[in-house]
DNA sequence: CGATAGCACTGGTAGTGACCAGTTCGCGTC
DNA sequence: GACGCGAACTGGTCACTACCAGTGCTATCG
């Protein structure tokens, strides 16, 4: 039995909420106070100025320190603030750190202010074969879910992707998918996978005249490949894909620190 | 007082003293539990074997469940442990972490196992110009050293290296270098500068006919261009690089995580 | 007048207690 | 045997409280 199959049975006789469609989990207060204090950082806050301290917060939001202090570690952990002991938690540079966490395309789209979507050029089952299995730890002969897309940015081209899911785990969540949904978000909702990382790879390349045609852009431009395989929270694969971006529209952004 | 004024004194009184006062620092319940877990993980425990459950390490530490979260919190950061709501805390798989960090070329390949060298195709002053000037925050009109690099991995060419760095900081700190030596190490010794952080852009490409001749592989093959800009620990601009890797022998991988 | 001791902040650690939410598994029923 | 249900786990959230530790301003003392 899979996690999936658990989760349907689960909300076909449990639900209360709203009839219809995608379950929305539950918003907890650290994550409520959570956006809120990036509403707040967002509206023109300069860096290095500091926060309300968790005092304040707790009584102007009326929660627990606790939740103050869970908010506000996310916040750290997202770069968007930093912390002095004794001094106050104050506004982080502005960091275009986007790039080292695991993003879905739309997000990351989102992130850049441009708006997503996609048109699905291929989707079915197949049999993985050898490196699709190797990747996902399958054996070659199980079947695995293939889908193709080519992902808009402001309904210009920007990048071709092919992916690879174990059928056990994608199932026929992939027919639900639509021109404007994120296959993580999809994954997470019904079929209660929940992405968590991934190990990816990145390397120049230029395009094939085919890759060059869906891209709109001239044969052997330069692109960006990237591989990568995505791991569940209790570090399933549950995803082996190959990424192909125009390397005239995406760069990737990063910061380094010594270690 | 702004709170730039505060982050400044922070950072004056915090770097100063390189080696001073080892251990003064108070160990708290929630790191000794990390370490007595740490060494449990370390001692032949296999991946996504249950951990205790919390309670039960709350009994057997002697600590309240909240020091047990905290601790189990970190290595979920640090990618030690994974853990499942309703279900338990795992070992996570062992990951070859290897995070994209501030590293030298030498070290780079190092990493992978391969034997650094350069050749020095062209150093020397010259005036910074609108571009340099800009990445640097020098006045266009200001000199910079200018430093041309063909960077070798096991005695093949790997990258094409271009170096500007402020004369200020930079200093005749280039006329020592030679084929086999680190730039920031060079830094370090010679000019007490750091490095720590850097800014770096990353975008696909091809080669052009002269720097394919120079990297070995025919005219427009794929490569990747890697802009930095770099800081010392006081924020001041030291190097803005270019640098081109052959696409048929770099790549870059990562582990993404989703927060 | 400058150094400094003290105080009023700040965040950090730690405990208790309660309840919510997801998972697992076994027992009873059909 | 398959199914459904619930009890007994698991981690997640959140409240309250107390005190420790670092920071920064200020009033006081030499």
């Amino acid at each position: 039995m899979t996690a999936g199959d658990r989760r349907a049975r689960r909300r076909g006789h449990g639900d209360l909420g709203p009839s219809t469609a995608p379950s929305r989990h539950r918003t907890t207060k650290h994550e409520e106070l959570r956006h809120a204090l990036t509403r707040l950082l967002d509206s023109g806050m300069q860096a290095h100025e500091p926060l309300p301290s968790e005092r304040e917060l707790m009584d102007r939001f009326e929660v627990s320190r606790v939740t103050v202090r869970h908010a506000l570690a996310d916040l750290v952990q997202r770069g968007r603030v930093y912390r002095v002991h004794g001094a106050g938690t104050f506004v982080a540079e502005p960091v275009v750190r986007k790039e080292m966490t695991l993003s879905s395309f739309s997000e990351d789209m989102a992130a850049r202010g441009l708006v997503a979507s996609s048109r699905i050029l291929a989707v079915g089952r197949e049999v993985a074969g050898a490196a699709v299995g190797q990747q996902l730890q399958l054996s070659p002969a199980e079947e695995v879910v293939h889908l193709t897309r080519l992902r808009l940015a402001n309904s210009e081209p920007m990048c071709l992707e092919d992916t690879h899911l174990p059928v056990e785990i994608a199932g026929d969540v992939v027919t639900k998918l639509h021109e404007k949904s994120s296959l993580y978000e999809l994954l997470h909702t019904h079929a209660g996978v929940r992405v968590v990382r991934a190990e990816q790879q990145l390397r120049p390349t230029v395009l094939s005249r085919e890759e060059a045609a869906l891209l709109d852009v001239p044969p052997l431009s330069p692109a960006l490949l990237t591989t990568r395989v995505t791991f569940d929270e209790r570090g399933r694969r549950v995803e082996y894909a190959k990424s192909l971006y125009r390397g005239d529209r995406y760069s990737i952004e990063v910061n380094l620190w010594r270690i």
